[in-house]
Order: structure tokens, then C-alpha cells, then sequence
DNA sequence: AGCGTGACAAGGT
DNA sequence: GACCTTGCCACGC
């Protein structure tokens, strides 16, 4: 598999999350069947043109933590645009019980696929 | 062909 | 909490 390929496999994983809740590094790797590959994540989504219309900054650091540093111009962005969409920060992490994506979830919510409205 | 770096993670001290 | 170690690997020098 090409690295570019890889790159689109993770950022196809990465539009999957719904709006309003997030995912991890970590997680993204694992759901792009790419496990312990965490920091090629990070690497793809920094890689991203402004064209693409990925949600980067619905992917978290374990634990729920923004990966860059507080205080930057991106940690700022990032904060708004969850915001935005209504996760809400307890400090500098979001709880990650109540805002993770998982596909369970997503078919309490909204039923199986191919059942599911909107 | 090394070697350091990095939008990472998990386990340990 | 703050580090440290190990695993991971694409990239740039």
C-alpha cells in the first residue's frame, strides 16, 4: 500500500465522525486498520489542504486532550469549532464518555446502516 | 545510510 | 501531576 493511499484511507476515516463528537488518534489508526499507528495519523491530517473538507479537529489526543499546545492560534481554532458543534471542555479535556464516536453508538443514535434517516 | 523529529499511545516510575 | 521508555514510521536532512 502507497503512502498516499494511506493518507486518503485516513482521512476518509476521519470524515466518518459525526458532528458533535470525537475521536482519538489512536482510534482513528485502529478504525483505518492501521493499529499503533497513531502518529501517521497526526501526520495526515497536518498534510491536509484547506480544499479538503475533513473535520481534523474532531480528532483528540488520548484522554481527550487538543494535541497542540494551549495558547496557539490552532489550539484556539480547534476549541472554537468543537464548540461550535456543542462539545463542551471540562478544563482542557473533553470527556471522552459522553463526546467519543463509536459505531455502537452510532447505531443507538441512529439506527443500523442503511435504516437511517436525514 | 543514518539520525532527529513529530497534530501519538501505553505503560511505568 | 511530571517525566521516561518503548513501540511506531514517514520525512527531511
Amino acid at each position: 500500500m502507497g503512502t498516499l493511499e494511506t493518507y486518503q484511507r485516513i482521512w476518509r476515516t476521519v470524515s466518518a465522525i459525526p458532528r458533535g463528537r470525537v475521536a482519538t488518534y489512536g482510534q482513528i489508526a485502529d478504525l483505518a486498520g492501521l493499529p499503533r499507528r497513531a502518529r501517521l495519523v497526526g501526520r495526515a491530517l497536518k498534510l491536509l489542504e484547506d480544499e479538503q473538507p475533513v473535520p481534523w479537529y474532531r480528532v483528540l489526543r488520548a484522554g481527550g486532550r487538543i494535541a497542540f499546545t494551549r495558547g496557539t492560534p490552532q489550539y484556539r481554532e480547534q476549541r472554537a469549532r468543537l464548540a461550535e458543534e456543542g462539545v463542551l471542555f471540562e478544563g482542557d479535556h473533553i470527556d471522552l464518555e459522553r463526546y467519543g464516536w463509536s459505531d455502537a453508538l452510532d447505531r443507538i443514535l441512529w439506527g443500523p446502516p442503511g435504516e437511517r434517516e436525514r
